[in-house]
DNA sequence: AATGAATGAGCATTCATTCAT
DNA sequence: TATGAATGAATGCTCATTCAT
């Protein structure tokens, strides 16, 4: 948008290289079990920089998590609403939603957790926050359900629970693949098979 | 099946005291976010007797969590093997799971936390073993999926991927039911719709 | 003296059971090292108990030094006084010092320790009065010494020195005995013959 | 030697200034009757501050031992080797030994607790350091009796006993100046009088 | 009288945060 | 402006001592 002076594209240089290295240390052992002096070492800043681009480590913390789930929230709800049709949308989400979480499996670690950890890391400060966005989240992905049962594609199931179901698999899936990554793979095409009714084979 | 002293009895009844109490700390706010002084004030302890029950924090926590892990992992299994076809094995383990979970809300926070929260309470001590108890136990309940695709009963999907997909549905819709417990009802029925292919109207 | 019912003579026993195994432990750990349910635990005795025995672990400490102290005390003073002349006496004295430590290695460790390594046990309590006690036994040596040099036995020196010289060459003997008890043996002859040169007028 | 940085000289005099007055603290009270906080009040720095300098507080009392320690092993060495024949190598010795200890009386105290105390301020760690630097030095002023007996200067005492007892002597004075700085005077002709009757052979 | 469960003050240590240089 | 030395509140844990049974 705007032109932005050396000094400010330095600085965001610099914020991106330590939200980097923090994401790093966060995901592999948690909020609590990283310093901000291995932040800093790490980052090849000083402690007092830290603190000149951040509040402090909480803070840190909500930046490095929150900047991130925006840019997937954003991705996630562009691939659902330039789909044509429900079917497609649903396919469509799926399919982005597994791309960009193999892309970023250091952050899903830390998404993961702190979608179901509860409020585990932060006290209650950026919990409501990512709870509410989560759930604005879901509310247009059961849109496209909702509109889908109004077409009489879908089953009239709370199109709000088909949402939460659909992201419980995926989830499910991609964290089975985090701990384990060799065994069991899957794709968009199962993830469709198992959520629209393949499973029970003389289903009719 | 033993006789207990009455020293005995005292000694777990103090102990599961002291439990309750920093499951209902721990679930609320995290491990690293309580303090030992905290469950001896409401545990009505004094820090030193909590230090006779357990020889130091963590380990309050593990037996806090394995314990009841393995009380739910138990009935669980005990849910999918009484059971005589595959069908009913399945219904009467979602079943169950949500009986169990609504009964032990405060504990699911944790086990919710636990099993999808990564390494972030403690640093890979318990970790593991819930982890391989937990990878025990989708193997027995992919054990079903199994038997019901030798069967033709279900689509040949990778039954271990059914199982953490099952799974993942129930652990979502208890997850939204712990945030938000008046919204979106759900019930075995639903799920059973949801995961044996009742989303898609024309399925066939 | 006076005749003890069964209940004190049962007493003392047990109270010289507690002291004997406190012995055994302060002097493999010192005093800061052992605890007082140790004592306890090794005693099979409880800690309440101890407690009846001892005001507190100070005192166990205390009672457990001094005590012993002073029967150390009351054999050499015995060594010095019942001996005919300056020169059996230091020999009495030197030879009774060497079997009395040795019959008490452990005490000897505790010994060497307090009259040496200053106000680190206790705080000044013991302390001073271990001090001035010492300072009276030495003086009564350093009068065996005076006599001494007053029959122009020996050499003209502050007999307190001549006292205090001799039991530093004595403890160093022993805790070098202490530390490895193979190396370096030693007798009551040798010390005379080490201390006795320029002391001993006639020695030219 | 090296030139050193502001930082690098301030970061040595702060240590210094640390442990000087740690040995202030320890040589009064001993280790375990000593406080991180104490010792951080007393030397103007801040108990994190203390942590910069020494892992723990054990680490602190090492450090302050073994340092001044391994400076006086040095001093007395080469008081020992750089004299000319035996008799003035024993007497540099002594001579240097007073006048070291009575420069530095706050840590006397301690190495006389440390080289008696037996095991009591810290768990075998520094221990056995201490004890293995103790004989390695015995052993060369040892060396030296050996030598002037093979001369036939000495009596054929065994040596290492001779180099402990005059230790033995010079640490008994020297603690008894501790205790009572104005009684009971001695110096270096003292001790080799009295040390020097039967030892040195000719003395007839 | 003897017990040992319970107490809680006290200590070592950590780490987010500040601020003089 | 960037640094990192210094801070000190906070926390886990120990152990001498008490007292109800």
């Amino acid at each position: 948008m705007k032109k932005l002076s050396r000094k400010e594209r330095e600085f965001l240089r610099h914020r991106g290289e330590i939200l980097d290295v923090a994401l790093e240390l966060f995901s592999k052992r948690g909020f609590h079990n990283v310093t901000m002096h291995e932040i800093a070492r790490d980052s090849e800043f000083s402690v007092g920089t830290l603190y000149k681009f951040f509040a402090n480590k909480e803070d840190l913390y909500k930046a490095l998590f929150l900047e991130k789930a925006e840019e997937f929230s954003l991705v996630m709800q562009e691939a659902i609403e330039k789909s044509e049709d429900e079917m497609s949308a649903i396919r469509t989400f799926i399919d982005q939603h597994i791309k960009l979480f193999m892309k970023n499996l250091r952050f899903v670690q830390l998404y993961l957790a702190e979608t179901r950890g509860a409020r585990f890391n932060i006290g209650m400060g950026m919990e409501k926050e990512i709870r509410q966005k989560h759930r604005v989240f879901l509310t247009k992905l059961s849109a496209v359900f909702k509109k889908g049962i109004e077409k009489g594609i879908f089953e009239d199931i709370d199109p709000y629970l088909l949402a939460i179901g659909l992201e419980g698999v995926i989830h499910a899936f991609l964290f089975n693949y985090l701990e384990d990554p060799q065994s069991h793979p899957f794709d968009t095409e199962l993830i469709m098979n198992l959520f629209f009714g393949k499973v029970l084979r003389n289903a009719d």
